[in-house]
This record gives C-alpha cells, sequence and structure tokens, in this order.
RNA sequence: GACCCCAUCGUCUAGCCAGGUCUAGGACACCAGCCUUUCACGCUGGCGACACGGGUUCAAAUCCCGUUGGGGUCACCA
C-alpha cells in the first residue's frame, strides 16, 4: 500500500499573509485531502531578526479564513510536534552534527568581512560566486577545538565537487545541476539556529512529508537539499515546484505592483472561496474547463501532473468577476450573513460610528458620510484631485513621497493603530522635510477620495492597513498622469 | 554574468505526454447587439494567439535541436 500522502505549507512569520502563501497552502491542501492524508503546517521562524508573533497570528487568520484548514500546526498540535522551527532548536543542532561527523558538513571560521572580500574578488574577476572552501580543509580535530574554545562559526554543507545531481520534478521530469556549481551552503547560522535549508529538509523528513510542493523560487536550492537527503540516508519526498504568481509585467509578484496581503481581499469585500478558486485557476484547468467551483470540487478533481508551468499573471479584474459570481450565487440571507461577518459587522461598525457620530445630523447622513469607510477602492473626483498635491510639489514628487511613505513608514507597522500610523507619518514628515500641511491633505485624500473626514490617523487606523496601502497605490497611479 | 526553469489570444487557459478530428476551443477585459424605465445580471455576436529558425514525418501547436524572449536563483532571508 502507498504510503499515505502528507503535505504542508511552511510560511515564514516575517510580514503580512501572502496570497502565494495561499496559493502554494491551496495546492498541498487539496493533494493531502484528496487522498486521505494529513495537511501540516509549520512555522519557518529561523530569521531571529525578522521573525515576530504578530505575523504568525495572521498567518492563522488568514488560512483559517480561506478555510485551509490544517491537521496539525502550532497552534492544534500533533505527533510530529513541535511545528515552529524555533522551538526545534536542538533537533537541528544534533542533526548538523550528524553531518559534520560522517564527513557531509564542515565549521566555517571565516569572518563576514572575508566572505564580502571574496565575493568582491569573485565579482570583479567575472568568476562564478561562492564560498572557496577554505575552512573544508582545517582538519576535523583543529575544528573541534576551535568551537570548544568559542570561535565564532558556521557549519556549512559539504558539496560535493564534481558529478551531476539530478533530482526528478514531478512537473518537469528530471532537472539536473553540476555539483561543482552548487556553493557549500551554510547550515547553521552562527547564532546557533539552521538555514532554512537544513531545517526545511530535516522537518519535511521528521514530519512524514511525502510532496514537497512549494514555490517555483526552490528549484535553484533543490540540488542541496537533494544532497542533504542523501547525506543523512533518508529517503526523497515527490518535489513539486509550482509557476510562481507574476505581475503584470511577468515579474514575481510583489506588494509594489499588486495586493499581495491576504488581509487585503478580505477587508476589501473577497469571498474566501472565489480567492481559492482564482488561486486555483493559476495554473489548474477543470476537466470540463468550469472556472467556477468550490474548494471541495476542486480537491475532488485536482491533479498536480497537470499544473501548467507558464507563470501566471495575477489579474485582479478576472478575480473580480469571479467573485461576482461567487456572490450571487449565494442566498438573500447567506448575503446578509457575509455583510454581517465583514463589512456590515457590529464590531466593524462600531469603530466608524464614533468618527462620524458628531458630524451627522440625520441617522441618514451616516451612510452619505461614511461611503468610504465601506468601499474597496475609492474615486477621486476632478476637483478634488489638485489638492492630492501637497503646496510646492509636482504630482509625481508627491507619487514619489507616497511611494516612500508606504515601503518606509506605513509597510513595516504590524500593529496598526492610531498611534503607529501617526507617528510614522509624522516620523516621515520630519524625515523629509515635509509640512503636516503638506503630507496630510494629500494623503487624506488619498485614503479617502475626500477633502472632508474625520482625523486622518483616526480614519486611517479604522480603514486598516490595506485599504490605506491600496488606495495610496492607486492615487500614485492617478498621480503619475496629471499635468504638473 | 553563471546556473536553472519556462514559452498558445493583452490576461487566465484547453489542446501537446500517446502527431492528423485545430480554418486552434473556453474564460476575463474590450467592442456591438438583445433583454430592461435605468444600471447591473444574463444572453448573442465580434476582435484576438500556436515567439522565430531548422529538422523528423505523408502530416507538427503537438516530437528533436538551435535562436530569441521572459522568469527565478546565486545571503549567516526564507
Amino acid at each position: 500500500m502507498a504510503k499515505a500522502v502528507r503535505t504542508r505549507i511552511a510560511p515564514s512569520p516575517t510580514g503580512d499573509p501572502h496570497v502565494g502563501t495561499a496559493y502554494v497552502a491551496l495546492f498541498n491542501y487539496a493533494l493531502a485531502r484528496q487522498n486521505g492524508g494529513q495537511f501540516v503546517l509549520r512555522i519557518e521562524d529561523t530569521d531571529r531578526q525578522r521573525s515576530n508573533p504578530e505575523s504568525e497570528a495572521q498567518i492563522f487568520d488568514a488560512l483559517r479564513w480561506l478555510g485551509l484548514d490544517w491537521d496539525e500546526g502550532p497552534d492544534v498540535g500533533g505527533p510530529c510536534g513541535p511545528y515552529r522551527q524555533s522551538e526545534r532548536s536542538e533537533i537541528y543542532t544534533e542533526h548538523a552534527e550528524m553531518l559534520i561527523e560522517s564527513g557531509h558538513a564542515y565549521p566555517c571560521f571565516c569572518t563576514r568581512e572575508r566572505l564580502a572580500e571574496l565575493r568582491a574578488e569573485q565579482k570583479a574577476a567575472k568568476g562564478r560566486f561562492g564560498y572557496d572552501g577554505r575552512c573544508r580543509s582545517i582538519g576535523k580535530d583543529e575544528a573541534a577545538r576551535r568551537r570548544a574554545a568559542g570561535e565564532a562559526h558556521v557549519i556549512r554543507l559539504a558539496m560535493p565537487s564534481d558529478g551531476e545531481i539530478v533530482v526528478e520534478d514531478l512537473l518537469r521530469g528530471e532537472v539536473s545541476f553540476e555539483a561543482v556549481q552548487i556553493d557549500d551552503q551554510v547550515l547553521v547560522k552562527s547564532d546557533g539556529y539552521p538555514t532554512y535549508h537544513l531545517a526545511n529538509v530535516v522537518d519535511d523528513h521528521l514530519m512524514g512529508i511525502t510532496h514537497v510542493i512549494r514555490a517555483e523560487e526552490w528549484i535553484s536550492s533543490l540540488p542541496k537539499h537533494v544532497r542533504l537527503y542523501e547525506a543523512f540516508g533518508w529517503e526523497l519526498p515527490v518535489f513539486c515546484h509550482l509557476p510562481l504568481l507574476r505581475n503584470a509585467d511577468k515579474s514575481k509578484i510583489s506588494k509594489r505592483k499588486n495586493p499581495v496581503s491576504l488581509n487585503y481581499y478580505r477587508r476589501a469585500g473577497f469571498l474566501p472561496e472565489a480567492v481559492l478558486n482564482y488561486l486555483a485557476l493559476m495554473g489548474f484547468a477543470m476537466p470540463d474547463e468550469r472556472e467556477e467551483f468550490s474548494l471541495a470540487e476542486f480537491v475532488e478533481a485536482f491533479d498536480p501532473a497537470k499544473i501548467s508551468l507558464g507563470g501566471p499573471v495575477f489579474d485582479l479584474e478576472k478575480l473580480v468577476w469571479l467573485n461576482g459570481k461567487h456572490i450571487r450565487d449565494l442566498s438573500p440571507e447567506d448575503l446578509l450573513q457575509r455583510l454581517r461577518e465583514e463589512q456590515l459587522s457590529d464590531e466593524y461598525l462600531l469603530k466608524v460610528l464614533p468618527l462620524a457620530h458628531e458630524r451627522i445630523d440625520t441617522l441618514a447622513d451616516f451612510v452619505s458620510y461614511a461611503e468610504f469607510f465601506f468601499v474597496g477602492d475609492v474615486d477621486y473626483p476632478e476637483a478634488v484631485r489638485s489638492k492630492m498635491v501637497g503646496k510646492g510639489l509636482t504630482p509625481p514628487q508627491m507619487a514619489k513621497i507616497f511611494r516612500r511613505l508606504l515601503e518606509e513608514g506605513l509597510d513595516p507597522i504590524l500593529d496598526w493603530k492610531i498611534e503607529t500610523v501617526e507617528e510614522a507619518i509624522r516620523d516621515f514628515a520630519d524625515r523629509h522635510e515635509l509640512s503636516p500641511k503638506q503630507l496630510f491633505m494629500p494623503v487624506r485624500i488619498a485614503v479617502t477620495g475626500r477633502t472632508a473626514t474625520p482625523g486622518l490617523f483616526d480614519t486611517m487606523a479604522v480603514l486598516g492597513k490595506e485599504l490605506c496601502r491600496r488606495r495610496l497605490r492607486c492615487a500614485m497611479d492617478i498621480l503619475r498622469t496629471m499635468k504638473a
């Protein structure tokens, strides 16, 4: 009998929950469900600098919202735990030692400075990049002595210097690499934490993962991973590298050019089943080419071998259309229910109400006054556009300011609330020597489409990061087409 | 630059593996029309693609090679 199928999604909690995570999760989920196997959620938080619990919580939320339930994970437990890599340090250390013992890995004492120099030399010589293997020749005893003495070091994988590494990818067939081309990957960092490569392989094995379905960007590290499996003497899982979601210009999808946070889709009124349905369409077609289907139907019909390889361009317009189809399929009662869960939840209304309270004279005023709190994208009437440019600035300059405000000030905010937003915007204004007047009105218009609104920071706090970000980006597009 | 991956309408794709049924099918978007007090939905129609060059073959979108183009990776990030 075939081994039970076990798949996993292994996100890194370093930012907003990403649409690419949902995409990969969907295919993993489908394969596991369709075969009566398990779908595992593992948190890859070995980058202590960038990982944070808030991001992890958001990933849980987003995946739950989509309905991609996992059988094992940090929050639900399971037989292969812990499911957070930061809690598995001893396991990696142990395995790294095994590799040193068997000669498949070695300690490296080279400093970052030397590595930087090396890279610079290689770049100047137009040679290939990569570690030169200097510490490979240090004797085992000496290496052990230096480690015991507390000398800073990393542990590197000793790649073979010749031969080919051939790997089978479910979608592409055999992919081969010359071993010389592959760098001696760092497996354990000087802080003692493993890198992705070690932790990922060790965990996939220990957690019994049978099918590694992940994004195409990992293909180039495949030989390292295969080498690790071999070094440990472990059986290889089935590898399946999914095409990357793309921007309209075909580059890897990015927040500069697309809303990539799942929070955006939820906030902007997309149905989880529509988002999933759309993602499934990126690379997969139903046997009868039907475009609208449920998660259950997808699970039933999914065939990993049928995924098409061209990198699909993420097309918000088609998602909107599909979402409309799903909306129309809802009964009035269900639609009401959905509205009550999202746009018109008591919780949300209670946030908006205080901001409108003293500004309305009749109950009916509320609807028109607070309109921009309930829509996705906002209109920018002609009359308001010129005011979206701060005094003494040109539209292109303003667009650039918005962009930098996003990237430097707003994007990094994980805990989005009045205080953090205000601080970010005021800091930004200071740093770029912009007066509040020059910056605040344009931002206000960008995020609301209006000149008259409740307090800017209160408003932005209630709108949420995703809507603000999206509207700022839309405003930038308009600014770029405006005459000075 | 090196290595790897990919290549059908503007976009998502079917067809390709098992070559003829392909004057290449569907969907989004766009255009026109129908329905309708309006809008939307819905329906009908239109526009629109096998990247290029060589092979193999009676026959190539389908197989092979090359070119071009696009993408990814080259971190003590994942």
